[in-house]
RNA sequence: GCGCGGUUAGCUCAGCGGUAGAGCACCUCCCUUACAAGGAGGGGGCCGCAGGUUCGAAUCCUGCACCGCGCACCA
């Protein structure tokens, strides 16, 4: 027998380590069924999963599931992703706790000591994957730096290599000073912080006025070359052509006219750096300026700064340069302006604009088949409202900086001959300028040009979303033509955070049509982010975090999963609050009970072959019966298509509806009636319907909650007839008619109307729990038959004592109740106080005034009888009878209690 | 600045052209032999604001406000 309270620790532990022995998630290709391909957005190996990455892989479980159960071959790739800066940040956070350092360390111990904290890792990330119930087949378990995926990484970067797509340029990147390496244009994340601007004036050479330029970073100021203006303004005119004086350094430079420049924003002068701003670096080029580096690499002053600056960090040098400025008298004044400053994706410090030789792929050529695939609805989004942000992003797409000067990476397999880039060195490197390179993974054994054997290799390595833009395919072996990869290639479904849609949905998108030839996958679902109940973005530095084992050990698995996913509403972000998995808890409890109950009703052995539905003769089957198959029905089709539309939230609320207020509340209280009578046909009716009803419920939840169904179905499958080791080999419920039976349906919504009538009446006349009451009720005939063949229902559910038609006039000293067309009395001589009898009536009375008045005013407009379908007319009308007959059944009761 | 999304019960959100819904929270009663992690009943809404279309608008259109998020070369 069951526990009275479900106790979800033993049972997830027991279910996790059955399901790994069976491997029962392993999938191989195979000619009956259709794949049902997903591969996991591998976690970074930083630590532990958070609760982003439970919400992102229980619907990934959630939909695997779904398919599995009704028959696909499931395949869902495990796997964890190096994760480049992030991960090496953790280690090198790990190492100055040491009081150590990478540097201190060298490149090659510090990479053992990933490799090893990467192994720690990865078993902590997959064993909390288990622990979440994820349908993964483990026998795939995948890296996106172990051996083979280097190998699709070789390929990759050759191929486009020998495309001509891949190049090495003097770009203006951004540079990360903490991370200490170049970032692509979507790792900059853009922050609106508070800042100032300053008005500097520069007096022009020849000692005349001069001008004012306007900046947001005065320390930058150092490495000016020149001014610009707009040509068209009149005020600056005259200047241009002229030199002015630049502060603090006694150097000259000219005034340039430049379209870019928006004469209205402050002073409409612009000084121009090139060196350390993207826009001043095309000023820069476009008028030949020379670039002056004051900023270096590790965000401190170099030497062209100059005495006094050389050296200071860009903080201080900005207070020193304002300070300077003040003094000499340059300075006209500082206002308040926020704007927003570029910061890493990584460690959130403020990206410093560089000029340097990076590796960047050529991406326009590469968006145009992904654009196309889109357009074509080969790949397909939901919700679609991203598929516009997303063809806008591929369409303005630029080049993609792929290389990244860290250590924790797969190298960039480029090799340098020493004799052929002479000076060569890996200190600073990137100011190499252009280089000649082979490409390989093995270091070659002379130069192909020179002989020589002295060859470097690039101590870059590459950007992470360059090896996990190959993830869809490198799983399946490719560069090898695998069977796996040509049976499960591609993929079916993508599940992921718009976070991340471009740096990586779009680029496997990109790289799977160039490299494979078609998409990695035809749907991209896109969920939302987990957020704080406050709605903001959850971070170790607000403290707001949420750790999804401590939810599971308090709450279970199944309701963790099940809260989250009845949130996930598409397109729309959760603001996660622990006290949401209370529903759900609850919810598994109910589930959990409501299957006890039916065990607790059921003969101790199965009987032969279980119970079946089509067995059954119609006969016996009440109208309880007919409704909740109708019910049941009418919930399968609902959650399927929720399902087969990504309406995970809404599906979740179909079952739980389903389970709670139809099966429970009004189904299982009816049932009672006949499980507690004797034995015969009809009990066995009613314990058909439950087994068949709650086992197919079972299934359906199962995707959600993989634990608990799995638990209850083993107690209760010899019952359906079923013998399957796990619930998810037994396939979907499956209904061998049609019940769905509009007469019945309203027959027992008759019914329920009387019952909660009655309820409300002994609820709001104070009647005692414990009293059964009599109830006679007058009306049309055929409504009186149904209430009468269904006594039963009401005396059990409405306690009452007796139930039958009134005779004669209405009883005296009775609480009245209009429903199901009838108007039931119910004598409550001495029990009820007769003044809180009329408010209630009186209450009641004026609503339906109100509602009948809606009819009526609708009616009486002529344009909208003409105007309106006939239906809807009718259905007024119909309302409008209904109205004025209750009403004037209430206007008798009352004027009979005055 | 441009674009997208949101604004419905105290909270979280469904509904998207015909009598305003759910879950949670709240109030009252009940330990009725599946479940108090439960049951029954109840209160609570100018459906952001202003116009328009329509017989009829929470729902469609146009503005506006506020919130959130993208994108962008405001120094």
């Amino acid at each position: 027998m069951l526990e009275k309270v479900y106790n979800p620790g033993p049972v997830e532990a027991k279910w996790v380590s059955a399901w790994r022995r069976a491997r029962l998630f392993h999938a191989e290709p195979s000619a009956e069924a259709r794949p049902f391909v997903v591969v996991i957005p591998p976690p970074n190996v930083t630590g532990a999963l958070h609760i982003g990455h439970a919400l992102n892989n229980a619907l990934q479980d959630l939909m695997v599931r779904w398919r599995r159960l009704n028959g696909d071959a499931v395949c869902w790739v495990p796997g964890t992703d190096h994760g480049g800066i992030a991960t090496q940040n953790v280690m090198e956070k790990q190492l100055r706790a040491e009081k150590g350092s990478r540097q201190a360390l060298g490149r090659e111990k510090f990479l053992e000591r990933m490799r090893e904290w990467t192994l720690a890792c990865k078993s902590t990330i997959l064993g909390q994957l288990e622990r979440l119930g994820c349908a993964l087949d483990w026998d795939r378990e995948a890296f996106t730096m172990d051996e083979p995926r280097a190998r699709a990484v070789l390929a990759a970067f050759k191929h486009l290599w020998e495309k001509g797509l891949i190049y090495r340029g003097e770009r203006m990147v951004n540079w990360c000073v903490r991370c200490g390496t170049a970032l692509s244009d979507i790792e900059v994340e853009y922050e609106e912080r508070k800042g100032k601007l300053w008005h500097i004036h520069y007096p022009s050479a020849d000692g005349g006025r001069g001008l004012v330029v306007a900046t947001t970073r005065p320390e930058t100021m150092l490495g000016d070359t020149a001014v610009a203006v707009n040509p068209k303004d009149s005020r600056y005119a005259a200047l241009v052509g002229k030199t002015l004086k630049l502060p603090l350094t006694g150097r000259t430079i000219p005034v340039k006219a430049d379209e870019h420049v928006d004469p209205s924003f402050g002073t409409g002068a612009v000084k121009v750096t090139p060196a350390h701003d993207p826009n001043d670096f095309e000023i820069g080029q476009r008028h030949s300026l020379p670039s002056i580096k004051v900023i270096g690499p590790d965000g401190k002053m170099t030497a062209d700064a100059g005495e006094g600056y050389s050296g200071l960090s860009r903080e201080q040098a900005r207070d020193k340069v304002a300070a300077d400025l003040r003094d000499g008298g340059f300075l006209e004044k500082t206002e308040e302006h926020p704007h927003a400053v570029g910061v890493c994706y990584r460690c959130n410090q403020a990206i410093e604009p560089l000029v340097s030789w990076q590796w960047f792929v050529k991406m326009p050529k590469l968006a145009e088949p992904a654009v196309r695939a889109l357009d074509r609805g080969d790949f397909r989004l939901f919700p679609e409202s991203w598929r516009n942000p997303y063809r806008r992003w591929l369409q303005e797409i630029r080049d993609w900086c792929i290389s990244r000067q860290i250590w924790w990476g797969h190298r960039i397999p480029v090799w340098y001959c020493v004799s052929c880039n002479p000076g060569i060195s890996e200190k600073d490197f990137h100011q190499a300028a252009d280089l000649k390179g082979i490409p390989g993974a093995e270091k070659p054994q002379r130069c192909p040009d020179c002989g020589g054997t002295s060859l470097l290799q690039d101590p870059d390595v590459l950007d992470t979303w360059f090896s996990s833009a190959l993830w869809p395919f490198s799983v399946f072996g490719w560069p090898e033509k695998t069977k796996d990869l040509e049976y499960f290639y591609p993929t079916s479904a993508l599940v992921t955070g718009y976070e991340i849609l471009y740096l990586w949905v779009a680029r496997m998108q990109m790289m799977g049509l160039e490299l494979m030839g078609g998409v990695p996958f035809s749907t991209g679902i896109i969920h939302g982010i987990v957020r704080d109940k406050a709605g903001k973005k959850m971070s170790k530095s607000l403290g707001n975090v949420v750790d999804p084992l401590v939810m599971m050990d308090k709450y279970g698995t199944d309701a963790f999963r099940f809260s989250l996913l009845s949130q996930a509403h598409p397109g729309r972000d959760i603001p996660f609050a622990e006290d949401s998995i209370t529903g759900p808890r609850n919810f598994a409890n109910k589930l959990w009970n409501s299957t006890r109950f039916v065990l607790m009703n059921l003969p101790a052995a199965p009987p032969a072959g279980g119970y079946r539905l089509e067995s059954l003769s119609h006969c016996c089957l009440e109208l309880a019966d007919r409704w909740v198959l109708a019910q049941y029905q009418g919930m399968l089709a609902r959650v399927r298509e929720n399902m087969d539309a990504h309406e995970f939230a809404a599906a979740a609320d179909t079952l739980y509806g389903f389970l709670w207020d139809s099966f429970c509340d009004w189904y299982v209280e009816l049932a009672k009636i006949r499980l507690t009578g004797i034995d015969g046909e009809e009990k066995e009716a009613a314990r058909a319907i439950l087994v068949e009803v709650l086992v197919g419920t079972l299934k359906m939840l199962h995707p959600f909650m993989p634990f608990i169904t799995e638990e209850l179905y083993a107690s209760l499958k010899a019952f359906a007839g079923q013998s399957h080791d796990f619930l998810i080999q037994s396939g979907g419920p499956v209904l061998e008619r049609d019940w769905q039976d509009g007469e019945n349906v309203s027959r027992m919504e008759a019914v329920m109307e009387a019952v909660v009538a009655l309820r409300t009446l002994r609820s709001q006349l104070n009647v005692p729990p414990g009293l059964k009451i009599q109830a006679h009720f007058e009306g049309p005939k055929d409504r009186g038959g149904l209430v009468l063949e269904h006594a039963p229902y009401l005396k059990y559910l409405a306690r009452l004592e007796s139930l039958s038609e009134a005779e004669g006039a209405k009883p005296a000293r009775s609480a009245t109740a209009l429903a199901a067309g009838l108007t039931f009395y119910v004598p409550l001589e001495g029990l009820i106080d007769f003044d809180k009898e009329r408010a209630r009536l009186e209450k009641e009375a004026r609503e339906i005034d109100a509602q009948l008045a809606r009819c009526k005013n609708q009616l009486s407009n002529e344009a909208f009888v003409s105007r309106a379908p006939q239906a809807e007319v009718e259905t007024i009308r119909r309302r409008q009878a209904d109205f004025e007959q209750k009403q004037s059944r209430l206007r008798e009761i009352l004027s009979s209690l005055n």
